[in-house]
DNA sequence: ACGTAAGCGAGACGGTACGTCGCGTCTTACC
DNA sequence: GGTAAGACGCGACGTACCGTCTCGCTTACGT
């Protein structure tokens, strides 16, 4: 049983798409990257990507997928005290994989990236983080409070956002420190969302 | 004076195509839309489009430009406190017009859109409004606190994220309730940013 | 009756395109020649080309005319002898025309010309001035000589190839010269059509 | 031995490219045949066009070196004296050739036809066939004579004038008697060239 | 000399071909 | 079975040139 996943040769032609796909995004944008780029790149036959992946879309999903695994493999330590001020360790963890991506990150959530990942695969990825910090969905009967999954959606782009300045401004800060301020501001967005308070901005 | 502006058929061939590009646009999302159907829709020569604009997405900026001139040109009421609690006009107006083109921007902001859109045009669009409600940007020395930019970067996709919602929800909630709790979530970020309180989620 | 024969403003603009027309062909070829660059050349604007030409070939053509009754307003000299040695004047003075326009000729004549001009305008041009020398066509019963049309396409081309050949090596001797030579050929062609000799070349 | 020169597909998609100029070219000329046309009827996409041609040039530049390459695979006959008043065999397999193909050589060569073939390629193709029949360049220090350059441009000309007329008057003769009249054409133009006798055309 | 019909400039527009590019599918042959 | 090599169909791209047209300005001509 040497089948260790996959054909050896299998192995090396993915890897070699993977690094071809990252070093071309970096350099001029996922959406300007083509197939007939990414196989000249990889030194690999179009028609070999085929074989493959559907598109670049596929490719990029798949990698996507990988480090989520490989992020959730690093297990959580179960002692963690669910602390208000103190950002999950999961976040974190996400920050400091982006820090060691950020050129990839930048390019991939900027204006040359992929609306649909923007949108789908980096979303999953964030929304299990903020879930365990998000209060059992109580059924919503008050319609003056904003539905939980308006919330969601808000923190969730916000989280975004967030990444992006911090990407842009070229990580000024540590993903510890980022952290804490972005549970800050999602735990002040959980705070409205439930009607606890309203902010006196007295000025 | 008959030059209302432009020559008739010039507005007449924009006005045909800015109207195609819409329809498109709701019917198979703005990636999808290529210039071919636009004219085809609008009944106008391709080559014609290319007197007039560079490419699809100069036909949207332009769009989106008109839009902006012209909910700005219903001049804000200068009587209007800045009440905390109350959305400004503007927010309003625009969630309003945003309502009336719900089809539209539900595909343009979603998984089919422009990601460059969503970046930029609409990024303007929206940061303006929220400017008026951000203090002055006095010197931060407080290192401790989060930067200003990094709050606008948060707020503006928040906002995206919350509208997306919105739409894809088939508007639940009327703009003005709508722009309340936009107002609530962005003021509780705002008092983060200024770090007048910490929030005290008690559970 | 002041009527020069069209109005000022005509004569000039139909001026402008030809001399444009003669240069850019010299420049770059009449097949490379457009419209565009005609009525750039000659500050004119392209809609009123077509005023007065319905394409470049009419205003070529138009040229061409002018150049033919030009030289044959120079009214042949009537003591003029049919010297069979002797080249007629006519052809004299096509050659000394060619020779003064020698850059215009020979991009005309040569790959980047008009064929249909090399097959039409010019042939017209030059076959009137061989007919003369043509004795009358008497009926040709004799099915062992060549047909005297052959004769005549046959020498036409081979005049063409002829200038072609002058004009390609910078017209290394006189027109007068040339014509002779010209005059040598042609009537050695002539006499094989009418079957007067056999050339004995023994060698 | 799979490889019979070429990959099938290859084959059939040129010859069927081939097949469709040629048609075209009979019914309406070289000069308006589109590529769009030739792919059309060959049933063949217009990308897979520009995978083996640069433009309908070079399609027809590649059909006329087969048959020159053809015609001249016929290979000489080495007993063949140069008698000046029998045509070279070459010469006669050209004809029979142009004869075959009679619809075809007459657009070409005329006014819908192709300027820089009727310069180019039919040049090349004819030229080597009168050569043989030059004598050797001495030196031509006399003057007085036509320069040999010269005297081989006419008869180039003259030999594709005299096919033109062959042509358009549907082949009134045999490949074998056109060619004995062009010869002495040639003869006598040869004559002229090398001074040797001058042409007594009493009347 | 001057009013007016023309010539003309400016440029929108429809039409058609161009040559290029990217995609995804396929076949063939090699290892 | 994984690859390379590459033909092929498909369809969009942006550009170029064509010829027609409409609309006003200006200018040379004729009375």
């Amino acid at each position: 049983m040497t089948k260790n996943s996959e054909d050896l040769r299998v192995r090396r032609t993915r890897a070699l798409l993977q690094k071809a796909l990252i070093e071309l995004t970096i350099e001029k944008g996922f959406t300007d990257v083509t197939v007939r780029d990414i196989t000249e790149r990889a030194m690999v036959n179009r028609s070999t990507f085929y074989h493959h992946y559907q598109d670049k879309y596929a490719l990029l999903s798949q990698y996507i997928d990988e480090v989520i695994a490989l992020i959730q493999a690093q297990e959580d330590d179960p002692s963690q005290v669910n602390d208000p001020d103190q950002p999950s360790a999961g976040l974190v963890r996400i920050l400091q994989h982006v820090q060691a991506n950020a050129d990839f990150y930048r390019v991939l959530l900027g204006k040359k990236g992929d609306p649909a990942f923007c949108a789908q695969s980096f979303r999953r990825f964030i929304e299990q983080q903020f879930r365990h910090m998000r209060p059992d969905q109580e059924v919503q009967a008050d319609h003056s409070k904003p539905p939980i999954d308006l919330s969601v959606s808000y923190i969730l782009h916000a989280g975004i956002g967030a990444i992006l300045w911090w990407l842009e401004n070229d990580q000024p800060c540590s993903p510890e420190q980022f952290a804490v301020w972005l549970n800050q501001f999602s735990m002040a967005d959980m705070s409205v969302s439930l009607g606890l308070e309203s902010p006196n901005l007295s000025l």
